[in-house]
DNA sequence: CCAAAGTGCTTGCATTTGCAAACGCAGGTG
DNA sequence: CACCTGCGTTTGCAAATGCAAGCACTTTGG
């Protein structure tokens, strides 16, 4: 059985065997053993493995220190866990932007107005792929 | 008992009270009871309550479940949990629009060179207005 | 040939989460 | 007065987290 969603009235869930799955994908890619992982996430090595094949659902804090360990951010794990919904990236731009307090107000909606500039320019575009042009 | 941070090795550890305070906070100013958050987040009153008062430390998915209570970001809830590293604000914007693929080439270093040039023209006033709650 | 060290996994167990069922207290309403 | 409805909280208790200890297997190598 693959990835199920519970899916109740609520739809903020934990995709266990997701996470578990992405967790040992990036293990393996970081060509780390269990036990090594476990120790840079000071986790133990058990409970890793119960995790990664999705028997076990981690804590909040158990996969912040595993995304520690794999070097990878807690949000992109989050993500993956079903924890954290799956923001747009223009939706992650502007609101960095917008909460960005190290900016004036006039900065940002200045930023901003570009940003959006930028993003109705490529809307005329019909973008057929998301190709990297040179 | 109290706010201990604990502040091993690792960076990543739950604010217990901390959150707790900034729940009842936001409850308090969308004037809802605990009862109504509770149900509007799909938690028990009682853990709630426990919740807000540090007594408890909730784990990731009732933390989420709250935020669509409160009708706040996940994101906001994890950071002043202590779940997700405060990013520093201008991390966050030259990352995501980094990673922002519906951007060029070209409109991605156009609006970092911008925002760069808004930070470092910010850079010479000093303006150090870190508010915390006192 | 068999110790030593590596891999991942199973098993008990202390600790914690999170909830249902209460409790004590206010404020109306009959 | 009793009766209800709502508030936040306390109290057990089932269920889950997370770990230490140990298992079975493979590889190294003296």
């Amino acid at each position: 059985m693959q990835a199920l969603w519970v899916h109740t009235a609520l739809m903020a869930r934990i995709d266990v065997s997701g996470i578990g799955g992405f967790i040992r994908e990036q293990r393996d890619q970081a060509q780390m053993s269990v036990r090594q992982l476990a120790k840079a996430a000071e986790v133990s090595n058990p409970y890793l493995s119960q995790v990664e094949r999705g028997l076990r659902k981690p804590s909040a804090e158990i996969l912040s220190r595993i995304a520690q360990g794999l070097r990878i951010s807690a949000e992109t794990l989050y993500v993956r866990a079903g924890i954290l919904a799956q923001r747009e990236g223009d939706e992650v731009v502007t609101t960095s932007i917008a909460s960005d307090s190290t900016l004036t107000e006039r900065q940002r909606a200045t930023l901003l107005q570009i940003y959006a500039a930028f993003q109705s320019e490529n809307q005329a575009q019909v973008t057929p792929r998301e190709d990297e042009e040179s």
